[in-house]
DNA sequence: AATGAATGAGAATTCATTCAT
DNA sequence: AATGAATGAATTCTCATTCAT
């Protein structure tokens, strides 16, 4: 309904490329002194841009790291899209997810940027639809994974479903939590296992290996 | 003559009251502002003592704010520590904790200063073992209670213990990133139950109530 | 094309002239409040900029004034370097040095500046670099002129040249001291006399006026 | 005429040992860290004592570093007094003042106190007694000395006498200026040796080794 | 007499923001 | 569009001083 008129993406309006480069560096910045620590200046460093910059195109501080917390849960978000999409089996998809998020050369500076979301999002409204749109993602790939498992026969959940999608979705922000704080030798490959066996058992796949 | 009246702690010292006033507003403030976000001045309104006391007693920021958080993180366990040791049984240990951490009136300022904490210990390597004091508390808390329980038969553990207690552990952290984020409608309750119907499941202890 | 204009010294910057003024000001500040009691506002109000332009240029207060005491031992010595230029015979050029030097307006400034600069050098060893170029300056100057007038026969030391030399240039550096204490009353023009009378001495120039 | 009912000093009131000791400390202080860095507390430090008693004694800091620099300068001359006092013939009388300042274990430190006392008297008019009373002593001693030399006629002065005690004093000056300013390698030992040789040709003792 | 807890005034510093070019 | 000079508000920090014990 109108439909195949809309522009699928705005025009690409030129210095639409710079304002990546500022989003990315801003991220990166907020994994490493987060949200308070941030200076326009570490930005604008890591971006090659001078400081000026910033403010032409974000006006001022606050908006600047607001949209860098919003366009990195974008991303984020459909990055995972195009990642699941290839895959139809259930299982599969829940494995390659895991597998691709903690396989991710800069796991620890994402899980960095999702707590500091988190714990800026506790203080400031503007920031909670980026939380949300995260914790959305991962609770409906869970759910929607979980149903068609259940309804092929594939899983049987020795939980309720949502309790299940509950429990999982939890448990891989508290390792994030854990990744992000560097106080426990806690690795990837060990967040990975331990996600994958548990699921295993909560889903009623036995314990044959992936 | 009196000398079995002696006190075995430290004799308190005059002053060290006062410290303890300043650290608990600090670690309230922490809650409230985040570790970048403090103001000296906060802290000395609320403790009711004048900027320059806190220098007097902790010299400097980052010391003062360091201590707190090691402070506040002592404090848990040993109240923590009281708690449980009243509980024989190992799954009433292990509800009267979950119980009473989700039934504490200001749950959700601590698990802010905990977000705080893990994603300041990120930055700073002298907050480390403060985050390490309290991981471990919480996992040789489960895993205790549950090779009691396995030893007597109580709990037949769908999964090797040590996997079991990450998955419980990562899954309170979990929850409390998403209480400290206030994002999501998620309340203790809902928090409570879903920790320990996951727990009862998992302990493989059937579905009657508590 | 043009190439024989381009500048051999560095093209003046946007903001040289700034720091130029700041290091004046500086300097001046140092004379009046020493290198610990300038204030960086004093400084600022004299330069006619912000305290915070202070920063901009200069960082911090101790690298502000490490440059100042640097700018203005570089000032001196460029500035009696074009003094002593002109003066082919060396009695001329003692004579017009100490009566430049003592014919200052602002000799009393300079002086303070002087002594600042060499108490305040026994406890920063950044700034002997700036105290040594004086000295160093001075030694040079007498002990080339020494040297030309003994070759020309036209002084017969009574003493080694080197000794003649440093026995000056303590001689006006304790006067300097005086001058800076301002305990004695001791003149711009007594300190000329007394060196030129006691230079004529012990150069072997006799007693006829100079 | 009197003499003998005269107290030679005052009685001794109890706590006069601590102020000796506040002073001494204060003088070793402002060596180190001139006249605007030293701090109370450095002093009570070195003193031993707590900073309330500074200000039990001294009622404020303006007043005890006036104090420590009067007490030193009075301690200095009264010294010298002592040292001199046994020496009949002018010219040992020179040699043994020169010698022993020069051979102090601690003279770079007086020199810093002197060069110090010297700038701070140019801002504080309340100093310059005491760099008075010093710049007096060794002008006096040193014309007396010339005055009894020449009256035996065992000095033949090059230059009227009033300016060679200007000259060798302002060159003892300018020797410790340069000492206290740690920039040049000058020696104690030089710093003899120089003095000695040009006193002997100023005052037409011939080059015989002392 | 002596201490050290407590204060507050004053200084340095940090940075986001503004603005002229 | 882009820069960086310039500013000033806000914060931390330093210390002399006061005061209760």
């Amino acid at each position: 309904m109108g439909a195949h008129v809309a522009q699928v993406s705005p025009p690409p309006r030129a210095g639409d490329e710079q304002r990546r480069r500022i989003l990315r560096a801003a991220t990166e910045c907020l994994a490493i002194w987060g949200a308070d620590g941030v200076k326009l200046r570490d930005i604008a460093e890591r971006a090659g841009v001078s400081v000026g910059m910033l403010q032409h195109y974000f006006v001022a501080r606050d908006p600047l790291l607001i949209e860098a917390f919003d366009w990195s849960s974008r991303e984020l978000c459909s990055y995972w899209d195009r990642l699941v999409a290839g895959e139809d089996d259930p299982w599969d998809r829940i494995t390659s997810l895991i597998s691709d998020f903690t396989g991710h050369p800069q796991l620890r500076d994402h899980c960095k940027t999702w707590v500091e979301l988190c714990a800026a999002g506790g203080r400031r409204p503007e920031l909670r639809p980026a939380v949300e749109r995260i914790v959305t993602w991962w609770r409906e790939a869970l759910d929607s994974a979980l149903r068609q498992g259940e309804e092929s026969g594939q899983f049987r959940l020795l939980l309720p479903r949502p309790t299940t999608v509950d429990l999982l979705v939890a448990a891989v922000d508290g390792w994030e939590l854990r990744l992000a704080s560097e106080a426990s030798p806690l690795t990837a490959a060990q967040m990975r296992e331990a996600f994958l066996s548990s699921a295993r058992v909560l889903l009623g796949l036995g314990l044959e290996p992936d």
